[in-house]
DNA sequence: ATGACGGTGTGGCACCGA
């Protein structure tokens, strides 16, 4: 089976990439960042059309969130619970597969601007809350994957100038740390568990040419747990979305499991 | 140092993203 995260900046305008996209790649689940429109206007129809049933927690403008699956969503949640926030960035959602129940957590990570802005302490607290969380729901949910926009690189190898870049939005020792406290959950970055192409990014600036010249960050990510590690048969970041005329600024990223 | 590109809103530009 095949679960894709993919940050379309606007599914008003990207819904034609959507399903183009679908059509050419049917993943059994796709999990959608930046909705950028509220629940009456999320398009329910069209992607049941295309043989996806559909969850979605939006939000006029800015945010929202949505996971789609050709098979039933049950067990909804939206936000982190507990965790007070105006801003629609969490849904999740139980999806049956042939190996048994799968939870899936697909989050809008916090911009956070930069180091030292109100927005950053806030992208602090939404991490740890959700670190917090995450751990309970491995506890009740063994089979799990938390995907999505993390707004973190990683790595110095997931940024296109880790040097120029260093200690700004994405780079902060804070951000990689919370990143990190993720993985000593006991998840796993999917991506990274092959040999992957040298400077793999799944975001480009729309700005300067940044795709053309491959100046991007891999901020997308797919993070597996334990229990699912071993069925993992593939982690690939499809570039071609980014090509098309209009394209959002991120790129699918898509995993493969037996 | 700034803006560059793109989306949204009730707009003629400002804000936000990353």
């Amino acid at each position: 089976m095949q679960i894709a995260t993919w940050n379309v900046n606007s599914l008003s305008v990207r819904l034609p990439q959507v399903l183009d996209w679908l059509a050419r790649q049917p993943v059994d689940v796709l999990c959608l960042q930046e909705l950028k429109l509220t629940e009456d206007k999320f398009p329910f129809m069209e992607l049941r059309s295309a043989g996806y049933e559909a969850v979605a927690f939006g939000q006029k403008t800015y945010n929202g969130v949505a996971i789609l699956a050709r098979t039933p969503l049950t067990a909804l949640a939206r936000n982190i619970p507990g965790f007070e926030d105006e801003q629609a960035r969490v849904i999740a959602a139980t999806v049956e597969t042939p190996q048994g129940p799968l939870r899936v957590l697909n989050g809008y990570f916090v911009n956070g601007q930069a180091p030292g802005t109100d927005k950053f302490a806030y992208k602090m607290r939404w991490l740890q809350a959700l670190h917090d969380w995450v751990r309970s729901e491995l506890a009740a949910h063994p089979r799990l994957v938390l995907l999505g926009d993390f707004n973190v690189a990683p790595e110095d190898r997931d940024s296109y100038d880790p040097v120029g870049l260093a200690d700004t939005i994405h780079h902060t020792r804070e951000e990689r740390a919370h990143f990190q406290a993720l993985l000593g959950l006991g998840l796993t970055d999917a991506y990274r568990m092959f040999e992957q192409p040298e400077k793999s990014y799944s975001w480009w600036d729309y700005r300067m040419l940044g795709f053309q010249k491959n100046r991007g960050l891999r901020i997308d990510h797919i993070l597996v747990s334990e229990a699912l590690r071993g069925a993992v048969t593939a982690c690939t970041i499809d570039r071609a979305p980014r090509k098309n005329p209009q394209p959002s600024d991120h790129a699918p990223v898509v995993l493969t499991m037996a």
